[in-house]
RNA sequence: GGAGGGAUGGGUGAGCGGUUGAAACCGGCGGUCUUGAAAACCGCUGUGGGGGAAACUCCACCGGGGGUUCGAAUCCCCCUCCCUCCGCCA
């Protein structure tokens, strides 16, 4: 959320803002509700301020047990007033506040303008993509045929966009997130937590998925939880309405979690496979920081994600995200985006964002220097570390091998007992 | 699921329906004292929203939302969370 203030003062550059994310306005009335508002406002405190003084002075007479009917008479008159000033004003403070809820971040500076994915900017590469002597297969080929991967069971189990991992395909999950953690816990420095898969809608408000976004989660139905559609959201309110000492900052902070999302109007995109599933795990880095580092924190962030990747040596590629591409909440984002040879592109594998004071503002982020003075709004970033999913198809296409099997990277070997590679059986495992 | 007890400022913790935005203590800041520091003493020390060029001033906020009342941190109702006990349970 942005504020009040800053909007009010700087309508024109939001306005520009919006506009450079592709947005049709959003901001048309808002002078006129700004304005209603203060109206309201201003003549229900003044009622309010008559009637505080009036109070005192009936107090005052009772306590000399001196009459005070005629007063009070007049009071009951006045406390009707103010109620129908009060709901006026909250009416115009409800729209407000709802207006300003639906406005994303303001890109930085640095982001390049455009209208969407095709003017991403591409930052930096590292890595060959391998040349192969043979066609490399889709991992929805592969996997079925190493007996490490079941979509017609997750069907019948679940639905359309679910994935059953069998035998070493599960393993191989589960080795990647733990080398993930113990990468960014050992070498990056983060603290591991593991959060809850729900949440109430409060965390969501917090960051920023709802209440504009409600249709791409999850809920339980007659409750108030939500399946988190990633970790960014239990951890990043972690601390919400707490007050931290900026001698704490940055805070940074790794999660595994399962993530679930609806994939509504995604209907036809990428249905094969396992890119784009209604649950799929994350290792999510978050960090809370002060607001003069967080532009270096979000290049240090990116680089502990890519670590994971040159570990493993995924080829990959960073982009900047143009305004156009943006998440609704973030002011900066670079996607890393590994190679998959059975498309001959470059796809997804994390997003690392600056959301600034974004998210800060919504959830009551804060902190204070030197343990005194005002407190300020702290910032907020995160970034895959990276989508296990994704990378267990990268990792699958990119070294498989002309046999059907598929060699595993060293880095990974000592989470898989020193398997070093997954061997095609004769026929594939009926059960 | 049932019964009871709680939720107050950065922290601990008082608070008869009417100078309580809120005692006291701790912490923090400033000062006195001191060569310096500590101790002691004195003062200051919440957030948000309006009005005003400013000085300043007004309003709201004691878990959240309603209500009673001229007036609510204090009374009533609903909800959330925490604690204790019972039941159930991975």
């Amino acid at each position: 959320m942005l504020d009040l203030g800053f909007v009010r003062e700087n309508l024109e550059l939001v306005r520009q803002a919006l506009r450079n994310r592709g947005l049709a306005e959003g901001l048309e009335d808002f002078e006129e509700i700004d304005r209603e508002r203060r109206k309201f406002l201003v003549e229900a405190e003044g009622r309010k301020a008559r009637r505080n003084k009036v109070s005192d002075e009936i107090a005052n007479l009772k306590k000399q047990k001196q009459d005070a009917t005629s007063l009070i008479a007049e009071m009951k008159e006045l406390g009707k007033e103010i109620q129908e000033l009060d709901e006026k004003a909250k009416g115009f403070d409800a729209q407000l506040r709802d207006l300003l809820a639906n406005i994303p971040n303001i890109p930085h500076a640095s982001v390049p303008v455009g209208r969407g994915a095709q003017d991403n900017q591409e930052v930096r590469r590292w890595g060959e993509p391998r040349k192969f002597d043979f066609e490399p297969k889709a991992h929805w080929d592969l996997g079925p045929a190493l007996g490490i991967l079941d979509f017609d069971r997750a069907a019948k189990i679940a639905g359309a966009r679910f994935a059953v991992y069998r035998g070493v395909g599960a393993k191989l999950e589960r080795a990647l997130a733990n080398f993930m953690l113990d990468v960014h816990v050992r070498e990056h420095g983060y603290t591991e937590v593991l959060p809850p898969f729900l949440v109430n809608s409060a965390s969501l408000y917090g960051t920023g998925n709802l209440p504009k976004f409600a249709g791409d989660l999850f809920k339980l139905e007659g409750t108030d939880y939500w399946l988190i559609p990633t970790a960014e959201v239990p951890v990043t309110n972690l601390l919400r309405d707490e007050v931290l000492e900026a001698e704490e900052l940055p805070v940074k902070y790794c999660a595994w979690t399962a993530c679930f999302r609806s994939e509504a109007g995604s209907y036809g995109k990428e249905t094969r496979g396992i890119i784009r599933q209604h649950q799929f795990q994350k290792v999510e880095l978050v960090k809370f920081t002060l607001p003069e580092t967080s532009y270096d924190e979000l290049e240090a962030l990116t680089r502990d994600a890519e670590t994971i990747l040159q570990q493993l040596g995924l080829p990959y590629r960073v982009v900047v995200l143009s305004t156009g591409d943006m998440g609704f909440a973030s002011a900066k984002t670079y996607d890393l985006e590994v190679w998959l040879p059975s498309s001959g592109e470059y796809k997804e594998i994390s997003s690392c964002s600056n959301f600034e004071a974004f998210q800060a503002r919504r959830a009551n982020l804060r902190f204070r220097r030197g343990g005194k003075g005002k407190t300020e709004h702290l910032h907020t970033l995160n970034g895959s570390g990276l989508a296990i999913g994704r990378t267990w198809l990268a990792l699958i296409e990119n070294y498989q091998q002309a046999d059907g099997s598929v060699l595993i990277p060293e880095a990974l070997r000592p989470y898989l007992d020193g398997l070093e590679r997954i061997v095609r059986p004769p026929e594939a495992p009926k059960r």
